[in-house]
DNA sequence: AATAAAAACAGTAATCATTACTATTTTTAA
DNA sequence: TTAAAAATAGTAATGATTACTGTTTTTATT
């Protein structure tokens, strides 16, 4: 609806979300976006990925945790929270998305999609708690 | 680990919430029982949904939308969201607890749960684009 | 290249849900 | 009856996010 214009800070807050693997937070974005222009607002970091979101660029991830996550990788994909330190990592796991016609079978109204995370001990937590 | 005492405000958001199987917020909660006790604050409201959740009387639920829900079903079940009102809803359908373990495949670590909810449009919200 | 409207910006203030703090009151076991 | 623990009301603080405002940047059109 919007037509979209370039903006170096959109390209940037893009750029660095596609290093990381970890989907980070609005805050860490805006701490490190700011390393190379350490004059951009949080507000923008803000806008653009609320922006980057709704063109499908990137998608915002809500893992229970109160604070909004991001993640340039935009294909179907699954995240588990570890519930000792917080981390969100990717899934490799089959489809699940037969639980959507499950789910619509006895529901009188349009299902459109799910949104699924898993939550437990990581591995590095794991074994933090083997050696203590 | 910390002895619970008894607390009259305590009992009322608890049998208020027992009335309602639309999964109300903290502040529509502290609305409704102020009609009993009007000197109820809403620090005790929230600090009582803790202390009920802790106790697996009741359960907290995030459905996307930035602010908790509360549910005195504590029976595992999965609920629906209207992207349109916002309302959550009560789902009757066949367990996915498989997903679990489908999850569990591949991963280096210890997962104990998930999270689910489902999105789309409710029967209500449906109806009324039909007659505009 | 010059222009001007739309979009984006930085900086700051405001909002909203939630938690923390504090002095007082209630609960409950002894 | 007593006194320690728990809970309370009321208020202040927090943290994530959004809104506002005057300025700057982008970009299509002259």
């Amino acid at each position: 609806m919007t037509a979209r214009k370039y903006s170096r800070q959109r390209e940037l807050i893009k750029e660095f979300l596609m290093t990381r693997k970890d989907h980070p937070t609005a805050d860490v974005i805006y701490q490190n976006v700011r390393n190379e222009n350490p004059n951009i607002s949080l507000g923008t970091v803000y806008r653009n990925l609320t922006l980057l979101s709704e063109d499908g660029e990137i998608n915002r991830l809500n893992v229970g945790d109160g604070t909004d996550h991001f993640d340039a990788d935009t294909s179907p994909h699954y995240h588990f929270v570890c519930t000792e330190c917080g981390s969100v990592i990717d899934l490799e796991m089959d489809s699940i998305e037969s639980i959507t016609s499950t789910a619509a079978a006895n529901f009188d109204g349009r299902i459109e999609g799910h949104m699924t995370y898993f939550y437990g001990t990581c591995q590095h937590c794991t074994r933090f708690h083997e050696h203590s």
